[in-house]
DNA sequence: ACAAGTCGTGCAACCGGTTGCAGGGTTATT
DNA sequence: AATAACCCTGCAACCGGTTGCACGACTTGT
């Protein structure tokens, strides 16, 4: 350490009582010094007073021990001056900001989180119906896109969780490891089973989907009734009267309450839903093409089709065409979800729009807030049915 | 604490001088009590021998500490134990190995890496050419799986950052945080600004892309120039003279490289590169329609165009179509990428094909190589050609 | 029997933050 | 002038792991 120097710091705005504070008091560590004055901003960013010593040596600054000794104070007062603690003087705030700033002082994360034991990040858990995402996965993607944005806005990271839909052996490696504080479940296929299990370990979570009658998590989930009655009254209107529904697989309870508002639709216009016009299966376009063929087979004089998502709109389409029929003219087509993808379609989809950025944005901040609070909350999103050229002509 | 016992631990194997060991030498901190023999495993499996005590007691177990009070060892003892350190008797890891899993122990990650200073983590920075991701984002989609798949299988994690593609300051986020131990960069619009600040921070990265000359980073990139030399030499075999390219961002390297790629495949065969056929712009679809027009406006007896993207060859189709003529009998038409929308274009793209899950496996694997012994890569991984209807009559 | 070597374990420091509590200095009160 | 109140700041413990080093027990060699 060589000699010991001290040091008087004397304030340029001086006078008074404060003349010999800072180093004035200390033992002085360092030697090859460089020495300069600092400009020291108030809070509405002006230079308030002249004055403060900053002290840039060889050796990196990259703890707040570091920085407590070229204050001259301690880790406590350096740790509290950065967030921002009323129980620091705004004096001594600033010029410890600043002193941090200048050396590019970053906060070492895995220290706080150990500290504080929250971490500020999420877990996204989602798969791709195949191995890697494809574009069947648009909607997640799309969705990802908006929760990430939400999730900046809170200051909080993602961690992007691909797990087999098969196993929920994941569940371990995020909870109770202080790697994410909570978790947003978005998988479409096996659902119930990842829902299940993160209720069983009580996982702190939120699903997007309809809640499991009887489970107390939090949920975000669209319209469905509404948007399956939306587009089964616009097909209605355009006078179609054979109108089949290509759902989603039988025991999900999006699909079920997706048939309720089109039977009801139906009903209401003195209707009855027929079960000859009605197939299940996946959301994929393949299944589109599968089961347009289905209905086809049974009702070849089907004159309109509502789809429980836009892939299964496009193979439903290409179906249509493969045997003869144009869209809309012969037979109006709607999907559901209103993924990007659907305005390019050929022809443009009429499609039931889920609010995909309002409903990320509600994924997070309703986990926030239970993660805070331990507030459950369930929230369906409104949607709105978008008018394109597959169900009526351009 | 209450009374204190002692319990003299008797293995079922019995005999021989190990009849006191664990618990015996040590006073017995607990009262409610639940024992049990536990079966205890050798290393293929198999039950080597009985006479494991597990202790259950209403006390949680969080931590290596509690571990270490249940097995009367220490803690370096535990933590040495579950990492399979060969420092510790075989015996003992496994009887501290299946303490922690009766109890479900799972390891304080926080606290680890702060011990560690290595997070097993990566940062994933991508931006959408959007606010919010959609279709046109659609191949760093695809290859975000392939990456997310190739780090679960390393064991690590990945985080999606989502920035501002003018604006570098999220480097000061995730560099010296220990957030992360390093960065993939994936970023198209402005990729020089990110990777030009990560160079200058001295971050540990790996850029898709071709790397900047004169810099010393790792990159992986597909191989550009064989890609539009195939592409180029598909539409000469089928006759084609008039071949217009519809290009990326002028100043972009790989657009500039599949340029060279084209213009070599046409000189090989005899053609000069018309500048009249050539144009620029982004990869979106939107820039794919205004550069079809363009391209038509100057040279409309133009008989092919290789896109430097799928979305770009999908707007050019759509000009081509409104402009009365007909894909592929009139003007043939290449993309690049072969997204996984690319098949079920109208009609199908002939395109040529990056190896998505390769080019994410060495990203990954790349990457870490780099963090663990700092040797610099850069991979030009092989594309294809897919040949669809597109360019030929089905 | 004793010295050297090997093996397995414990001690204590360390990673870099946060925070309850104590206490010194200054100002307000009587 | 003495006392109380208040405002800052420092001390030290704590979060939950990892690891260099010391050391005791047991094995081997002579």
């Amino acid at each position: 350490m060589g000699e010991v120097f001290v040091l008087v710091v004397r304030w340029a705005d001086g006078g008074g009582q404060k003349n010999d504070t800072g180093w004035g008091k200390r033992p002085f560590p360092f030697k090859n010094l460089d020495i300069s004055i600092l400009p020291c901003y108030n809070a509405t960013g002006c230079i308030k007073r002249q004055g403060l010593i900053q002290i840039m040596t060889d050796k990196p600054v990259r703890t707040i021990a570091d920085i407590a000794e070229l204050a001259g104070v301690s880790k406590s007062t350096v740790s509290r001056a950065l967030s921002n603690s009323p129980l620091i003087s705004e004096e001594t705030r600033e010029r410890i900001q600043a002193i941090a700033q200048a050396h590019q002082y970053q906060i070492n994360q895995p220290a706080r989180r150990l500290s504080m034991q929250q971490t500020n990040t999420i877990a996204f858990i989602t798969h791709g119906y195949h191995k890697e995402f494809s574009v069947e996965d648009l909607f997640f993607m799309e969705m990802l896109g908006a929760i990430t944005s939400a999730l900046s806005q809170k200051n909080y990271d993602l961690l992007l969780v691909h797990v087999d839909p098969y196993k929920t052996d994941w569940v371990h490696d995020y909870l109770n490891t202080g790697k994410v504080d909570g978790i947003i479940l978005m998988t479409s296929t096996h659902k119930s089973q990842h829902v299940q299990k993160l209720i069983e370990v009580q996982a702190p979570f939120i699903a997007w989907g309809v809640p499991v009658t009887g489970a107390n998590y939090c949920t975000v989930t669209g319209d469905n009734l509404t948007g399956s009655r939306l587009a089964t009254e616009h097909l209605l209107e355009l006078g179609r009267r054979k109108i089949a529904f290509l759902g989603g697989p039988e025991k999900d309870r999006e699909t079920q309450l997706r048939y309720e508002g089109f039977a009801n639709a139906l009903i209401a216009a003195g209707l009855q839903p027929d079960p000859n016009c009605v197939v299940h299966g996946w959301f994929s376009r393949s299944c589109g093409i599968e089961g347009m063929n289905q209905l086809l087979d049974k009702e070849p004089n089907i004159d309109a089709v509502f789809c429980n998502s836009d892939f299964l709109a496009m193979g439903a389409i290409d179906v249509i065409r493969e045997r003869g029929k144009r869209v809309p003219q012969d037979i109006s087509v709607v999907g559901y979800d209103d993924i990007s993808l659907a305005q390019y379609s050929n022809p443009p989809l009429t499609t039931v729009r889920q609010n995909i950025n309002e409903s990320g944005r509600l994924l997070v901040n309703n986990l926030i807030q239970y993660l805070e609070t331990g507030i459950v909350t369930n929230v369906s999103v409104p949607v709105k049915l978008v008018v394109r050229e597959s169900t009526m002509p351009g």
